[in-house]
DNA sequence: CTAGCTTTGTGAAGTATTTCACAAGCGCCC
DNA sequence: GGGCGCTTGTGAAATACTTCACAAAGCTAG
């Protein structure tokens, strides 16, 4: 979060930022903002606050983000088609490589620029690149299956857009969105009147 | 999450479930599933476990998922068209009721079952509904205006895809899903091999 | 070069959350 | 009905996270 705040500090031509600025555009506190950083090193100057450029820089190193990223979208579903042409992906240089269903109806056919795929070219098609993470946009039911198998294939990062918990091995990162789950959050809010200020 | 495990044990006609096996479901402790079900009240009986069929109503209840909740989606654009129809939402018990946008190329035009309507219509719209969740799917640029909008409206509770951080009056429950976010932070954990196993 | 204003980085204090561990309750069997 | 095995509910202990508060810098101006 603090990155993409920086980074619109950058282009807006901002050179400093301190910590109770940031604080504020992040709705946090600025003893928060410094420990967070400090975590990672002493990246401000007294007195003036952060450097915006070389901090961006900085917290893209840190995240990995110098490398390029490639994404597969598993599931040519409604969400699958829609994920696969969301600009906002490309935006933030992560580049979708290729969408795969296995449902003879859908392959072949082609969405927005990506031509869908048959699941069974995944496993080939993800060996001969290197980082990828793989988006999984699938019915519940077949989620652990499909999710075993890309993992099989040699995946490490999966992002899960299935209402499903699905397990993986230690060594391969998972993060589920859960739609559904997110409304009935707002639902116990609502009725309890929490007004809860969720996260990013 | 609780709820959606013992949905499942119940339609599988299983009557009593320890915290033991919840916590093993979930992912997580037993302790801490009976420290969290405890701050809503005594559900359990001790020797047996807690029984599935009325601790999954009782959660119904404390999540206020009785009452029927209807959604607007905002943004007729890809997302908005793959929310529109995502069965995930019915599934779950809540109910698309529109589907709006400003774009006079859109309006009208029917996305699976819904007909897309202008959004200077949503205000009346929402007034005469009531329980009505609003999900966000358009471009940041417009998302703080938009929502300013539907808040004046009456909407008390927003889920924002747009990945924009936006603000909104302490009595509107906010949740946002920022997707490329969540990519990042894949990265971040394969960079720095965290196996970060993210949270429902 | 010093005084004064600003803002970081960070131990220490203060909260919050999670885990431990065990008494108390329940069901079953004899 | 009493003993036994199991599992909850919950204070207390342990751990994690956030906030406080202040010394150590940096910048500016005179």
């Amino acid at each position: 979060m603090y990155l993409r705040y920086l980074e619109e500090l950058d282009t807006s031509g901002q050179n400093t930022a301190s910590s109770d600025e940031l604080a504020e555009l992040c709705h946090t506190t600025p003893a928060q903002v410094r420990k967070d950083l400090s975590f990672f090193g002493s990246f401000g100057k007294r007195g003036l606050g952060y450097p915006v450029h070389e901090l961006t820089a900085h917290l893209r190193e840190i995240l990995g983000l110098e490398r390029e990223w490639k994404i597969v979208i598993v599931g040519a579903g409604k969400i699958g088609a829609a994920l696969a042409n969301y600009d906002g992906f490309r935006q933030r240089g992560f580049q979708v490589i290729g969408v795969y269903d296995n449902s003879p109806s859908k392959i072949g056919h082609s969405w927005g620029e990506a031509v869908v795929r048959d699941m069974a070219q995944l496993d080939a098609d993800v060996r001969a690149e290197d980082s990828v993470i793989a988006v999984i946009a699938i019915p519940s039911d077949d989620a652990q299956n499909v999710v075993d198998r890309i993992v099989a294939a040699g995946i490490r990062a999966i992002l899960n857009f299935a209402p499903a918990q699905v397990t993986v091995p230690p060594n391969v990162s998972l993060k589920s969105v859960n739609m559904a789950m997110e409304l009935e959050g707002l639902s116990f809010a609502l009725t309890n009147n929490f007004s809860d200020r969720g996260a990013a």
